[in-house]
DNA sequence: AATCAAACTTTACATATGTAAAAAAAAACG
DNA sequence: CGTTTTTTTTTACATATGTAAAGTTTGATT
């Protein structure tokens, strides 16, 4: 739990007392691997963030399970749409790690930013986190080669590599898990 | 100027107090089509908010040009790697027409963030706009044909159609402006 | 240890989209 | 308005990456 709250003021340094005030309207539930937190049709009534354990965030595209972002420790997991706009959301979040998670409500959560100066910013400079992530992932599927995004993926996050079936590699990367394994054979 | 406020208060309600707190920090200045309002390697220092205009953000990739977002009325053009890490950013906004801008220095816009709750609201709802406009247009970018995405920006920005090179479209869409030609002339 | 299932790799072939260069059309300018 | 420059389209050809299907390896389960 520390460890945690560690990582949530690494975004924004928060007080002790805003750190209680967000406690004290959240809960630790545990999830087993495999588990989904969010689907495209339901679980936009919660927000959650990682206490311990990996998860993804993938979407279905003709037929496909894409995987968009990979989160641990510290990151927020919410439906982007159902939060922004309260309707259906369209991604699905789920467990790689079993994992212990800090539940609280959308609208809760939206409250203790509208009303709190420090829990708002830790949200605002959250959200800048996100768009900075975003923008790398975005310049990289679309600027670089399969090949090139791989070995990025490789000196960035070494032990989601370890962790993550290839699968979810190659659908995080844009291409094929038959293109991967091409690249990582070293055919091109 | 009122329009520009009421696209401000689009994002977030603000109160005619922020609005003002806003203002008085803030100077407005005239700028010509074509010129740069930000580049990779200068402009991290100010905040700009379009009051009257049209822009784009870029990045000059393996030489060519990129374009990233595009962006009118009440948007705010920042160096957002420069505005998160205080380094130097990657891309470049540019002017699509004359324009009207609100400068504002980052520091003071951070400044203002960080003591004000309602604009740090206003802050936080603009990030999060920018994030689902982002995760939009990532996955089309990477989820649909060349064509797909080509029709979806005719539906969902025949203005922008009207007023912008089709060189930047065609980058802006992820395709070459030959295969962009191609898909307008009805050959896929 | 034998069996079954899941994960990963390889092969063969298809294709959407890219690059380069020239032609055509439209816009800008004196 | 005729000339130059910019923008857009067309043509011809190249290639990175995808799909489908068959192997291979690894890991789980009894």
């Amino acid at each position: 739990m520390n460890e945690f709250i560690e990582a949530l003021r690494i975004i924004y340094p928060l007080s002790d007392t805003s750190i209680d005030i967000l406690l004290s309207h959240a809960e630790v539930i545990s999830m087993k691997k495999g588990e989904l937190v969010i689907t495209e049709h339901q679980g936009g009534n919660y927000a959650y963030f990682i206490i311990k354990g990996l998860a993804r965030g993938y979407v279905i595209q003709n037929g496909k399970d894409s995987t968009l972002w990979f989160a641990s420790i510290g990151m927020t997991l919410l439906s982007m749409n159902a939060y922004l706009f309260t309707r259906e959301g369209y991604e699905n979040i789920e467990l790689l790690e079993d994992a212990e998670l800090l539940r609280i409500p959308v609208a809760m959560l939206n409250h203790l930013f509208e009303t709190n100066l420090e829990l708002c910013n830790w949200g605002r400079r959250m959200a800048d986190h996100i768009i900075h992530r975003m923008e790398l992932h975005f310049m990289r599927r679309n600027f670089m080669s399969a090949s090139q995004r791989y070995h990025f993926f490789v000196t960035d996050e070494p032990e989601l590599l370890q962790k993550v079936p290839l699968r979810h590699i190659a659908s995080y990367l844009g291409v094929s898990q038959v293109s991967l394994s091409r690249i990582r054979a070293g055919i091109q």
